[in-house]
Order: C-alpha cells, then sequence, then structure tokens
DNA sequence: AATATTCTGTACCGATCGGTATGAATTGAA
DNA sequence: TTCAATTCATACCGATCGGTACAGAATATT
C-alpha cells in the first residue's frame, strides 16, 4: 500500500460553492465552466470527486436541504405558541431564506422543480426534486390535520385545501423573491394569506 | 423589378409553434433546432423572417400578450357586476389559461420572468419581460386604488399591498399549474385568497 | 424564353456543452 | 530512494449551441 497525493480543496465549501451557482442559475443554466470555477477545483477533481454534473446537482441539493429546509419544521412544534404564532414563524423561516441577501433569491427546490416541469433535468434529478418539493405541503398538510388548535378552530376540515393555498403562496414569494421584492413587502403577504385560512383578521 | 420565390409557411402559424416551445422550455431551454422543428421550416427561414432567436422570442411574447393576455382585463370592468365577481372572473380567466391542457402549463410571462432573474435572457427580452410581467399587478393595483366599490370596502387604503398579494398568488398557481395542479384544486387557492382580502367570507 | 429576385435545403462556421485521456506533480510506504 | 497510489492541470473528445455561406429551386417581370 501506499499513499498518494493530497486532495487540495475543501470538499463541503466546494459543494456549498456549486449549491450556490445551481441555486442562481438552475440546473441546465449551471455549466461546468460556471461550477468549476465557484469552487475552485478543474473539471478532472469535480468528476473525480462528485462523479458527474447530475450527482453533483443532486448532492448540492440535498445540502441545501440539509441548511437551508429541515430548520423550517421545528418551527412548527414549538410549545406554548399558538398556532397562529407557530404557522406565521414557519413561513418568515421560509420566506427570510428566500429574501437573505447573502444568498440567491428565492428556494432552490421551487426553481428547479420548474425546470423538471420542462423536462430538463435527468431522471434521478426529477426524483429528487419531486420528493423535495412535497416536503413544505406535507408538513403544512399534516399540521392543519392534526394540531389540536387547529382541530378547534375547524381548520382540519379544511386542511388539504389550506395547506395547498399556503404552498402555493411560498412559491408566489418565492418568485416574487427572485424579481427582487423585498422581505417586508413579502411579510405582508404572508399576512395577507394567514387571514385568508381564517387564522388572523383582516 | 421581379418576384421572387414564395414563401412557404404561414407565419403567424410559425410565431405560434415558437411561442408554445418557448412557453413550454423557455428561452435558453428551447434551441433553435426545437424551434425550428416546431415552427415546420429550416434555420435560414426563420432568420430571413423573424432576426435571430432574440427577436423571435420577443415577437413569441407580444403573440402571446395579445392572445392570452389582454383578455383577462376587461373582466374587470364588466358593468353590473359587483367587485368581488369581477375579480374573481378576473383571476379565473388568468387561471384558465394557466391550466388549459392543451396549452404548456402555467404563465409564459412568469416563467420568463424567473429566466431573466438569472441574467439567462439577453437584454431587450429581459426589458420586454420586465415590461409584460408588470401588467398584472398594474391592473389589480389601479382597480383596488380606484374602483367605487374597492373604495366603499376601504380596500384602497390597501391597494398596493392586496395587488402584491394577488399577484403572489397568480405566480403561485403557475408554478402549481406547471406541476400538474388542476384548475379545480387552484380554483380553491384563489378563493382562500380572496377570504385574505376581505372581499369573501371564510 | 431570359433574367433578376426571393426563398429553401444543405452543409458548414466558431464557440461552448458535458465529459475524459494523459502525463506531471505530490504523497506514503517499502 | 525507489515505487505505487492518488490528485492536479492541460489538452482534447464528440455533440450541440446560435448563426451563416452558398447553391439550387421557384417566381415575376421583361
Amino acid at each position: 500500500m501506499a499513499g498518494g497525493r493530497k486532495i487540495e480543496f475543501d470538499r463541503t465549501s466546494a459543494l456549498n460553492a456549486a449549491m450556490k451557482i445551481f441555486w442562481l442559475k438552475g440546473y441546465t443554466g449551471a455549466s461546468l465552466s460556471d461550477l468549476t470555477e465557484s469552487m475552485g477545483i478543474n473539471k478532472p477533481s469535480m468528476y473525480s470527486a462528485f462523479g458527474n454534473k447530475e450527482s453533483l446537482f443532486i448532492e448540492a441539493t440535498q445540502h441545501y436541504l440539509a441548511q437551508y429546509s429541515g430548520e423550517h419544521q421545528q418551527m412548527l412544534s414549538e410549545p406554548h405558541q399558538s398556532l397562529k404564532i407557530r404557522l406565521k414563524t414557519f413561513l418568515m423561516s421560509i420566506l427570510a431564506v428566500q429574501c437573505d441577501e447573502s444568498l440567491p433569491r428565492g428556494c432552490m427546490v421551487m426553481l428547479s422543480t420548474g425546470e423538471a416541469a420542462s423536462g430538463c433535468l435527468p431522471e434521478k434529478a426529477t426524483q429528487v426534486m419531486s420528493k423535495a418539493a412535497d416536503y413544505i405541503p406535507e408538513c403544512l398538510g399534516a399540521l392543519l390535520e392534526h394540531d389540536p388548535e387547529a382541530k378547534a378552530l375547524g381548520l382540519d376540515q379544511h386542511a388539504a385545501k389550506h395547506a395547498l393555498f399556503l404552498a402555493t403562496v411560498l412559491n408566489g414569494t418565492s418568485t416574487m423573491a427572485r424579481n427582487h421584492k423585498t422581505l417586508q413587502e413579502l411579510e405582508s403577504v404572508i399576512d395577507t394569506a394567514l387571514v385568508g385560512i381564517g387564522l388572523s383578521e383582516g
């Protein structure tokens, strides 16, 4: 057995850089030149470390989900908080990422899901995005269906409908954030949406 | 002066075919091969008839606006109809196009505006999309601000906020329609949105 | 019929795409 | 120090991108 030349880049920060390029430009729009340049490595290094463009994209998506998606769900089960507070905190947590000025605007999953609908994604990547896109609606649906306060308010009668509504609004804020709408403007959208499902007064 | 060979294709139907390709795949995603194949012509014919890919895209966008965007506005000024009815008819008119199974799903303008935000559109095309994207929010804003019934209800106090909210919902339904949500499902989203701005009861 | 004009089809252009072969550089173990 | 193992950098691959040169086919005027 003999050792070899040591890797000269940090795999995680390279993956993070790739994630931001995919997030900004989408799968098709991100060229290997774009990716490797921002990752600070050459193409052969990328291929040996990540396989190919598709598997890099999938890994970047999982990196995105771990960093910017998982954190939201716990807002929904925060104890001693009203349903309205928990739901608004959840939605604002997502919106804050969409509007973060130090990151690409909008939601990476919603962006790439649109690419998938155009048939621009390879098969496995499409499956990953489809599963990722189901996450937020499922969180919302489960909350509205099973939460005691939601039941008391009768929201469980329209759980699916209201979950779709809120998910639709979040898709809307994602594209609005992409077009440089501010967090303040879009917070008012969230507030109006909460009125729509009867959790707040107009 | 002498005549020449006659053109062998219908310019309008070729433009219509190109529009559908751009609508389905976006500007970058639509290759010249895709376009000319569906238009039923060869590349030199396309270039002599439309100039280049960008001007074809701009003309296709204007064709889209003429066919699928202008028709909505008149719903807002329909006489002898309540504000709620007019607004819902307006929104449903847009939603019906987004969900039309004989057309590409979603709104072409909202789709390409996303591309513009990624810097994937040439300069002039970006300007055209930006102006087109302002159209629906401006319709909504003007309605809520100046309509007598809206004023009576106090909606003019929050015209900009509610216009942004409804435009955001329409962006959401566009991406949802792209992911094969049905007209029925998304109609319930519209209804919930109308509750949000106080034009309907939960 | 001859000719000027216009369109169509093919074949091609340089650039870029995703992906890879190859050799030099660097390392650990023998 | 030699050698096997691994990474890095360059240069290249076929395919496709948007766009065009050019020749032949079709038309209107003379």
